[in-house]
DNA sequence: CCGAATCCTTTTTGATACTG
DNA sequence: CAGTATCAAAAAGGATTCGG
């Protein structure tokens, strides 16, 4: 298997740019973790970072089809987020990766 | 499980930023898919990236203890790259995030 | 409360050049 | 071949502000 032949590299290599953003595993995470819809505001304070950024991390999320968002027209405005099922089966890889890093004691620079 | 007091969570929380680098995930799996040591210039081409951030990916893996790095003394000299054992560990979490890719068919944007 | 636009700061990248 | 230093350009982050 030749890496620069395989035709699924060019989407894996999207996979691992959308995957390096900033938070995006984080919210991944804690919204697997969780087990519930959180609010965007729930996001930002456990990803602990700025609006800014949790927004575009959750649009292109969306944009992906790895998070659902659904909003209610109540007032204020109610609005939810959960993991689509393509990322719930993705989940298993990202718990595995905390999994690693948890039974290696790892220390990290 | 409280994600945000959870002690482990800041190793994880530089797992993430380490393989979040541009290239890193790269530069492993093809440690991992090739199975046998790797010159810079063979990962250059593999990966296809400058010296510079391939220079940079590697010595952060190495201080991180997921690559070793052996050298011999010849004419010119003679340098290759393999995944610690520890990073061998990690193989599978990283091979089944690309075996989700394949097996889902994601159009990722 | 949700979240996008602006705009400025910080970080990262990579071309080039050079050493052993 | 195997890198590193430099430096300019590009990308990304985030504080602030504002509208629905």
């Amino acid at each position: 298997m030749d890496v620069e032949c395989n035709p699924i590299f060019s989407e894996v290599d999207k996979l691992i740019s959308l995957l390096g953003k900033s938070k995006l595993l984080h919210i991944l995470y804690i919204l697997h973790l969780k087990e519930k819809p959180l609010s965007f505001s729930d996001i930002k304070r456990l990803v602990d970072s700025s609006s800014t950024t949790v927004s575009r991390r959750l649009r292109e999320l969306e944009d992906n089809n790895l998070v659902n968002r659904t909003s209610f027209s109540t007032r204020p405005v109610t609005v939810y987020y959960t993991l689509t099922q393509i990322a719930q089966l993705l989940a298993p890889t990202i718990q595995s990766m905390y999994d690693w890093v948890e039974n290696h004691n790892l220390k990290l620079i």
